[in-house]
RNA sequence: GGGGGAUUAGCUCAGUUGGGAGAGCGUCUGGCUGGCAGCCAGAAGGUCAGGGGUUCGAGUCCCCUAUCCUCCA
């Protein structure tokens, strides 16, 4: 057989993908019915794909046999069924789902597809979650996400407006308990996690709706009876508008849907958005060289902040050189370009890993000093990151590595406060709350966690009292080095999506945390001093940031904030105490000040503008300087005017520092004269230095010549007596 | 990581050649009223997300930032 029916993956050495690939054995099995189905693939890999035909398929260093048998499959063949729907763990989950959509399962209709895809969906979505993948917008949990929206499109097209789904995971848990017994627990989180999802997803849809109305009345209105392509990957794209949805809706209504077109569009925005440069941050062209000659680095920065150590490695410019001499010292800052890297055989400098800043210090050499400004991993290397200050310095030498002892401590400070932190939400917000990403700074973290909704002002200072409450009790901290197992079995914190080692590090605050963690700790939390959370706000749907300041940095907060204080409370000449109150007093003063002066300012001489109008052709003409007024209260004042004398054409300007205003307004039976104020006030506006326009009955202008507001004026009455009198 | 969109009253949202900030619901006041969203009249409530730019003039156009939604990887 050829490519096509017997490799992996099908077709690869024409076609592609790159990368390892080979022949494959297909085990098929027929079943009573006569159909065949594949129970069994056995790949034999041993090619390294690069590139088009001829001669792309090259050896692999170490070949394997890679082997996979469908367990359902091979459930439904022993079970003598036709669908891996129909074992016996699965039938009564399909049957179940049909209940809840009200459906008779018929298992070759559409609706039949439907339930079992329902069944799936919910079944594979109940353990992700369970597992802490919540629905979200990237990678695994964008995955989720689709599974539940694609699941809800099903009920929905069965005629289901309502959440549904999230009334079925207890029918997973129940059915998978003799081998998942832990889903009951998180069973009715799950059930939360899904019907928000669903209500979130229903918005949306609902939504769309009063959008694809308009769309069409479009369609109708220029006669088409075609829903475009790219109409449908707009909606899809922008606001997650489901294309088959939008087909459904539109044979409702005898149109056609473009499928080809819509598949075109998507696949121009998934290019567009594919086309995101990611560029390698570090090349690690000169560190393989180094990886080849030894493991990598020693770390001792656990037990000391300074060592004697060797240079093993120099890299400037992404070469490795031999050594930097005194023109390459860098007085003050420094920016990227200039930057070297420095490789120890042992270090006490910790480089930036899980969520902890690297280490900061000095390298002291016989004949010169490297000021150390980042210090990064990879692989088992630690890269310091700085400039030579002094002297030079030349691989081989042996250096007094010195870490800067008070940042590292305010690093050890915010750690501890981390886990403390973390502990903390999970008690009072519940065990969903774990750690979706962190930031540990001197004196400064953040910290990322699974939550709903914001945490209301209360809780969160529980949370800051329990914390503290934990620092001051002293809590002794130490860390163990333990097989996987046993801190799994210790109940440590883990997350989901790390790769953990079969060794692992346990930082254990007395009973308070247990967390796997690499990260540098303070040896008592009394040493953190202080935890004052500063923020709480939202990342993205589902996931919520606290930010907390320690040490230092939280005292240092303090005073600013007194400080303020009593700057405050000085310029109102008032206790601290009593600014807010002050405070509200002012606000309302203002305010009815502001409202008492546009008044004044409004109506400042109504009576005695109609007093100077001039009438022709029974239209009274208003043409004045309203010194002073802005915009808002000329606009105001034409309206009185109109109220009182209409009817009536008003023009009113003011001018200041450089800067001339003017509205025109007429009345309605000028209007209907075929008179515009928009083009009544176009001379005066140039003749201001400016232009202008508007509506027929209100228009507004502007200029910059103040000195020549008169003369506009004057033309502007002018010109409406020779208007009226044609 | 990248693409698209949104942000206007307490809530749901209107607001197009750039020219007077609106509706419904809710709140308050007064009056009418025999009910389950009772009726009428009136009022309060806004830094149009924040910052910069263009313009005589920006909720509206351009740029940046923040937040949320959404699709792709």
């Amino acid at each position: 057989m050829g490519e096509d029916d017997n490799f992996w993956p099908a077709s690869a050495p024409s076609q592609g993908p790159d990368g390892v690939c080979g022949p494959c054995s297909e085990v098929f099995y027929q079943m009573p019915n006569g159909n065949e189905v594949e129970i069994w693939n056995l790949v034999f890999t041993q090619h390294n794909r690069i590139g088009d035909p001829p001669d792309n398929l090259r050896p692999l260093p170490s070949r394997n046999i890679d082997t996979g048998m469908g367990l359902e499959r091979t459930c439904a063949m022993l079970q003598g069924v036709d669908s891996n729907f129909h074992i016996d763990i699965l039938l009564p989950l399909v049957e179940t789902v049909a209940d809840t959509c009200n459906q008779n399962y018929i298992a070759g209709d559409d609706n039949g597809r439907r339930i079992r895809r329902i069944t799936d969906h919910v079944r594979a979505c109940t353990f992700a979650i369970h597992e802490n993948v919540l629905p979200g917008n990237n990678e695994e949990k964008y995955v989720v996400k689709r599974l539940l929206r694609r699941a809800v499109l099903d009920g929905w097209q069965m005629g289901i407006r309502e959440p549904f789904l999230h009334t079925l995971p207890p029918a997973v848990a129940s059915q998978m308990k003799h081998s998942y017994p832990e889903l009951a627990e998180t069973v009715e989180h799950v059930t939360n996690v899904i019907k928000r999802e669903e209500e979130s997803f229903l918005a949306t849809i609902g939504g769309g709706l009063t959008r694809i109305h308009k769309l069409f009345e479009g369609i109708h209105s220029s006669g088409g009876g075609l829903v475009g392509g790219e109409d449908a990957a707009e909606l899809y794209t922008t606001y997650g508008f489901p294309p088959e949805l939008l087909e459904t809706l539109a044979a409702e209504r005898n149109c056609a849907f473009d499928w080809n077109g819509f598949r075109e569009a998507m696949e121009a925005h998934g290019k567009k958005s594919g086309a995101g440069t990611r560029v390698e941050v570090f090349t690690s062209g000169p560190l393989d060289a180094l990886k080849k000659a030894m493991h990598g680095s020693e770390f001792l920065g656990y037990e000391s902040l300074q060592t004697t150590s060797k240079i093993v490695g120099i890299i400037a410019q992404d070469r490795l050189c031999e050594s930097l001499a005194e023109n390459n010292v860098v007085n003050g800052d420094s920016d990227a370009q200039q930057l070297v890297t420095i490789i120890l055989d042992k270090t006490s400098f910790y480089g930036e890993s899980g969520g902890q800043v690297g280490d900061i210090g000095w390298l002291e050499g016989p004949q010169g000093t490297f000021e150390v400004l980042k210090t990064q991993k990879e692989g088992g290397f630690f890269l310091h990151c700085g400039v030579l200050r002094t002297g030079s310095i030349e691989l081989g030498q042996e250096v007094s590595a010195i870490v800067d002892e008070r940042r590292r401590k305010a690093i050890r400070r915010a750690h501890s406060a981390t886990h403390l932190v973390h502990a903390a939400l999970q008690h009072f917000l519940g065990k969903h709350a774990v750690q979706q990403g962190s930031k540990v700074d001197a004196d400064l973290l953040r910290f990322d966690f699974s939550h709903a909704s914001a945490v209301d002002h209360e809780t969160l200072q529980q949370i800051e009292a329990m914390v503290n409450e934990n620092v001051l009790a002293a809590a002794p901290v130490a860390a163990s080095l333990l097989p996987l197992e046993e801190a799994r079995h210790a109940g440590a914190m883990m997350l989901f999506g790390e790769k953990y080692p079969d060794i692992v590090r346990m930082v254990s605050i007395d009973e308070i945390s247990r967390e796997l963690c690499g990260g540098t700790h303070v040896n008592n939390t009394g040493e953190i001093g202080l935890v004052k959370i500063i923020n709480e706000e939202s990342v993205s749907a589902g996931t919520r940031r606290v930010i907390a300041v320690t040490g230092h940095r939280a005292l240092e907060r303090f005073r600013q904030t007194e400080a303020t204080l009593t700057d405050s409370a000085n310029a109102l000449k008032v206790p601290v105490t009593d600014l807010p109150k002050r405070l509200q007093a002012l606000t309302k003063e203002l305010k009815t000040l502001k409202r008492q002066a546009t008044t004044q300012q409004s109506d400042f001489s109504i009576e005695e503008l109609l007093r100077s109008a001039e009438e022709v052709d029974g239209v009274r003409i208003v043409v004045a300087d309203a010194k002073g007024c802005d915009a808002a209260a000329m606009r105001h004042c034409i309206d009185q005017l109109r109220r009182k004398a209409s009817p009536v054409a008003v023009l009113l300007g003011s001018a200041e520092a450089g800067k001339v205003t003017l509205v025109a307004g007429i009345s309605r039976e000028v209007e209907s004269r075929g008179i515009s104020a928009g083009t009544w006030i176009r001379e005066p506006a140039s003749l201001v230095g400016g232009r202008g326009g508007g509506r027929p009955d209100l228009a507004q202008a502007g200029g910059k010549l103040s000195a020549k507001l008169p003369e506009a004026l004057a033309h502007a009455k002018q010109d409406m007596r020779g208007i009226l009198k044609n």
